[in-house]
DNA sequence: CTGCAACTTGAAGTGAACTTCAACTCAAGG
DNA sequence: CCTTGAGTTGAAGTTCACTTCAAGTTGCAG
């Protein structure tokens, strides 16, 4: 089994098949195609799919992870080299996140419990990068806490 | 200044006036009147607005919120216990997010870096707790790394 | 060769969380 | 009193990340 159908992919990754015709759709993957014009996957595309799941777990959308994978060679198959490289990336993003979350965490019950609270002491704001979460509307990050 | 206009609450709670109105339509806030119709905020509704933004931070959905938000007194304003009640919920659900992002860290760059990668290894799956996010699709957490 | 599950496409639909718009009313300073 | 910035409504529009649909095509097992 050399190449896989989209519906091998879909099982294997998890991801419906018309999530990944999207993601075709939208550029951040690609199937090479057979006479009939049905799609054929790599087994290395579910890295790429891997890839594209851990970052939206970790609140990236789809336009920055198309930019991110952007960065993998195209004319080869990425190296262990090259996905470390990008995954080190993401474990920054990762790691900024969940330090955000942890003084979330820390300041949670006293800001909420107390009359102090809120919008002024625990300095929820919105950073202008929104590692947050998609959504349209205003994303916020918790300031280091320095009061 | 017993009370706030939404302009106010606006500016205070870094919330658009529309999105407030939103919030109203959907049950998650309640405004008085005035005799011209307009709404008037009480400061503690900046608290519960906290709170909105908050959970929706640690991905939940304003539709989960209101039913958390339903836990309030609503004959009084709800006291310091009566967030605290909440907010160690919500607190609960933190951690857990955090735990999770945690695990992600950890096995991230061996994961994706490495040829075994992925969806089989990682064990990225899909849990009935969508803590996650909001979003249409299928959302994962990652597994307790036990391989 | 046939049958049928699995594939193809473009277009339209979905749900969450808002925003924008048009037309109108209110409230507060001068 | 009048002006003006801020507020009101319902309806429609927007973005993201998909899914669903209809109508047609492909590929493999028997």
């Amino acid at each position: 089994m050399e190449t896989l159908t989209i519906g091998e992919m879909a099982a294997r990754s998890g991801v419906a098949p018309s999530a990944l015709r999207y993601y075709e759709r939208e550029g951040l993957l690609h199937a090479a195609r057979t006479g009939g014009n049905q799609r054929r996957y790599e087994r290395a595309d579910l890295r790429r799919i891997a890839f594209i799941k851990i970052a939206q777990q970790v609140g990236v959308s789809l336009d920055e992870i198309r930019e991110a994978l952007a960065e993998l060679p195209e004319n080869r198959t990425p190296t262990k080299a090259d996905w470390s490289r990008l995954s080190s990336h993401w474990r920054h993003r990762l790691e900024e996140r969940i330090a955000m979350m942890e003084r979330l965490r820390d300041q949670l019950t006293g800001c909420i419990g107390c009359g102090c609270l809120s919008l002024q002491r625990c300095t929820l704001i919105n950073p202008r990068d929104r590692l947050a979460s998609r959504g349209t509307g205003p994303q916020m990050i918790l300031n280091p806490p320095r009061d």
